[in-house]
DNA sequence: AACCCTGTGTACAACGTTGGAACAACGTTG
DNA sequence: CAACGTTGTTCCAACGTTGTACACAGGGTT
């Protein structure tokens, strides 16, 4: 093992309850012995032993962030986020994945591996509201982008909703009449793909146009490239609000192989901003979440949950959002 | 806090040290106590506390996967493998962002914020061979994806030079005679991309052809766009080997703005294989690292580091690679 | 009958840290 | 100058776990 306090304490000729109160900041330490003790801490380049230190006190200074898959544009993103957010207050942030599969959301929400870290930032796919509630664990909890109704835990999101029905009524604005959704899932109980295509109905009713919806299994890019290719087959949208960017690239890769164009011939926008829309060709109208507050407040509500023991009401927060307009939804140019 | 082994022991009836062996699987314990403290462990829903453990063991079961930074695609994919890989050592992962910044990745050599982990995956930049010989933290460390020629610590990674004379070759190979190489860096003197570029030497001096190399700062789309963009004002190459798949999807997006096309006029690959190059229009050629394997490879040899307090001489280890051709440099179609 | 195994269980100490009580040294005050 | 509060430091215990040492029973061997 490292120095430990006590290898400290006897080269400053201190107590080691004197090392630790330097260590800590505590006040009443006089000057002469916070020297002598510093010049001993560096000398001996004293790093804590977080494991005792946790065990003493009940913290470890260190949180986990759980979400379906690190390698999906959005997630590493946001990933980037919570942890420059964490670092901020001196937290490591452990990164677990859940491949959105029910039994491993279990584990995660029952605790991360046995291991005891300050609090979790939930980012669920399968598991329903009823089995949040339930839980036993007491970890500090704060879900991200979903909204579990009166749900039993802090949440950040944006109004899934509305910026799904901004996107459409975009592309109802460019004049475009045969406007579909895709991604839909059968499954999913809990997760955004409800409220996106809620979203979706509520600007397409108000325009009295008939909706036409694609369903998928996952939000990856070879999803939406094979609905996408069915729906060309099916019915000939003139316009796709794909529910998220991934969706959306698969999409248009099957658009333009099969020779048609975008926005020429089909419309096309996504939700996320991920990086990649921004480069393609053409360019992708999405919504922009921001995803720095999101990050932001999610830690700011779990350092809240863990600091305040006194278990306050959940909290429901939204974080802002943009919608960007790009090529793929620019009105058709002559070319 | 929660149950401990001293509540299971009281509702068990024996002693704490019994209830840990039971725990811990000791062969030695009458089927009958064992049966009795089974049942106390499950009513009380006993999890160990790692902390304590770790405390005791000197282990934490925790290391730390430091990239420069988590939202280029690559470094997500090969995160989520890192991650999976410690999972099967019942490892957590905690990630910390360098940003490719000196000072940030000469704080991770030094000990990870503090926290003891029990090793440290590495991908470095900045850094240079004589700091990294030079450290005096002692945790088991990997380093992955670069080469620090007979450095101080094992090592991961695919062969770039080789890799890179393969594709440069590949483009030398469709009939290509003005082939450029983008990604060459002024700075990092320790990354991959003094490696990269002299595979695309090689490959241009075996076939006399003159070398045009574009040099950025960072690895990101936006790079790419802004060198490709300069290229394609200064020379007209035929050809460009991007050095990771980030430069080439700028370079392509620079191409076909300015009305070009890929690949009839400017063939292009590069190297990663990161999703977005599948369903790209066209499709990006590039060489596919196992990252798969490298993750695999760093866990083991960090495992063996952790294990063996022996010092033996410090591994090199090369994963391997495939050549993904795909529309980007297919044979100039007709239409 | 004395012996030594083997199997099963317990008691104790220790990992490194910190909260709190105890205590020593000091200056201030009545 | 004695009583007192303040400041600085030490001592002790405890967090939950596991390695070591040991106690004790029962059974087989001399």
């Amino acid at each position: 093992m490292g120095t430990s306090l006590r290898d400290v304490a006897v080269l400053a000729g201190v107590s080691v309850k004197t090392v630790s109160n330097v260590v800590n900041g505590y006040a009443h330490v006089a000057p002469a012995t916070r020297a002598k003790v510093e010049e001993a801490l560096a000398r001996l380049d004293y790093r804590p032993n977080l494991s005792a230190r946790n065990l003493r006190q009940g913290r470890t200074g260190v949180i986990a962030l759980a979400l379906p898959e690190l390698d999906a544009p959005y997630f590493a993103e946001l990933s980037r986020f919570v942890i420059d957010a964490a670092a901020e207050r001196r937290w490591l942030v452990i990164i677990e994945q859940t491949d959105g599969d029910l039994e491993r959301e279990r584990q995660i929400l029952d605790g991360v591996r046995d291991h005891r870290v300050d609090g979790l930032i939930f980012s669920p796919i399968a598991i329903g509201a009823d089995e949040l509630a339930a839980r036993t664990d007491d970890t500090a909890l704060v879900l991200l982008g979903e909204r579990i109704h009166d749900g039993p835990a802090d949440h950040v999101a944006i109004d899934n909703v509305r910026a799904a029905r901004d996107v459409t009524e975009h592309l109802i604005g460019l004049g475009r009449t045969r406007v579909a959704a895709l991604g839909a899932q059968d499954s999913s109980i809990s997760g955004t793909a409800p409220l996106r295509l809620a979203g979706y109905r509520q600007a397409m009713a108000a325009h009295g146009m008939p909706e036409t919806v694609a369903t998928v299994e996952r939000y990856h890019r070879a999803d939406g490239f094979a609905a996408m290719t069915a729906l060309l087959e099916r019915e000939r949208p003139d316009a796709v609000f794909c529910f998220n960017d991934l969706l959306a690239l698969g999409a248009m890769r099957a658009i333009l192989s099969s020779g048609l164009r975008v926005p020429g011939d089909i419309a096309l926008a996504g939700l996320d901003d991920i990086e990649d829309g921004r480069y393609s060709t053409p360019t992708l109208t999405t919504v922009a979440p921001d995803k720095n507050e999101l990050a932001r407040i999610a830690v700011d509500l779990l350092k809240r949950r863990i600091d305040g023991r006194a278990g306050y009401a959940p909290q429901e927060v939204r974080a802002g959002y943009r919608l960007m307009v790009r090529e793929s939804t620019a009105a058709p140019s002559p070319s």
